[in-house]
DNA sequence: TAATACATGATTGTATACAATCTCTTATAC
DNA sequence: GTATAAGAGATTGTATACAATCATGTATTA
């Protein structure tokens, strides 16, 4: 992927997480071709790459759409979560360098001072880093490849089926599992880590019946 | 994906699979496109696909090769295919019904048998279809989404390094483990399948320098 | 002879034109 | 009035033409 795919990339990318375009919301390759002065060459590869991860579903002849997660779905990526983040967090904590410790410090830092301010949207991203951070300490990419789509699908669950982000238990949970890691306690790190996932799943709301209409129209379509 | 990149799709990753393309080898579009009797747009909307799958290494401007993978990639895979797979056979002993079972059994039969007559391609085949029965046991398709990847991954890791596929073992240890799952002792089968891969892995001759050329010219480029 | 510059060919990257498909409306028949 | 059929518009799917880039080979010059 090139500069001009990867700036269409991380804008739509982008809209998704931050929840500015809404599960089920068509995304028409002409008007994003037009918005960024490009050809739908490139915006057809972007779209198939969010599809690959999850954040796009493309139906044949008919277009891309923000995923709608199921609540199985959702359930499942939680649990996927907890799985390779419980095992990257006990990598992390036998694998990280003291100087990697202290970055991830300040990181922690960082998103204390970030929730005094709370903007919902930074919050989101800061989480998101933390998270993250762990599994480049855990040194197996995988972690890493894998995570960055599973907690990106998690923020379009949450702007699904509930109000989760920016709480602020959440910045203490990280504060504490962060300390854990620094110990290199790993029983309690994973613990921690797993007890945080519980209760971002269980502050959502699961509603099989919930529908977020992606327009009017749709809306309304099957009461004429 | 439709119907006619999927054919190309299936084709192309099946080669690779099967190691008639080998790592390092470039995949030229307009040739493909004249073998499948299309034009250069499916086979590239492939050949990324292909690469987010990591079989295939797209490097801008000069075109997509057969991954080659590190020494170091190649632990990657293996030590996450432990993490994932010790996992799926944990909640297939937990989730898996009778009938599930069952028709595991067979293919574990099936396996069997087909070792007997022992072709390599159909052994690598056969191999990789029973570690995915499991993941799809475990009733979550993250396992089986991710771990097709990584089973594929291992296909052309044993390329590089080793002759492992289609040893007798391999087949007794998979027969273990079902055993195992099918009682469902969810501790035996877990530590099996830590073993199993272990062995995998062991017969691997991992060597930092070994490199298959792609060509003549990039064998001898260096010597010139 | 060696090094640089230029030209050529091959391959990928992008835009665009056209074909296929789907949706929604309108018209027609019963 | 309802149901079916035809047609227009919008959107995606595919092929192709052209542009950009890279690798190779050749020629020129010191």
């Amino acid at each position: 992927m090139n500069s001009k795919e990867l700036e269409i990339y991380k804008n739509i990318k982008q809209a998704i997480v931050h929840q500015k375009l809404r599960p089920n919301m068509q995304l028409v390759e002409k008007e994003i071709a037009e918005a960024f002065g490009v050809s739908r060459t490139p915006v057809r590869n972007v779209l198939r790459k969010l599809s690959y991860e999850r954040l796009v579903k493309i139906i044949e002849n008919k277009g891309a759409f923000v995923t709608w997660f199921s609540v199985n779905e959702a359930k499942e990526v939680f649990e996927m979560r907890q799985i390779l983040e419980s095992n990257a967090v006990r990598y992390a904590c036998r694998l990280a360098t003291e100087e990697q410790l202290r970055e991830f410090g300040k990181l922690v830092e960082v998103e204390l001072n970030t929730y005094q301010d709370a903007d919902y949207i930074e919050a989101i991203q800061m989480s998101g880093k933390f998270h993250l951070k762990i599994a480049e300490l855990a040194r197996n990419s995988y972690f890493h490849l894998y995570l960055e789509d599973l907690i990106s699908q998690t923020s379009v669950i949450i702007s699904i089926y509930g109000e989760s982000h920016g709480k602020k238990s959440t910045c203490l949970h990280h504060h504490h599992i962060y300390n854990a890691i620094q110990q290199r306690d790993e029983d309690l790190a994973v613990k921690l880590v797993i007890e945080h996932l519980k209760e971002i799943e269980d502050t959502l709301h699961f509603d099989e019946n919930l529908q977020i209409p992606a327009s009017l129209s749709d809306l309304f379509q099957n009461k004429l």
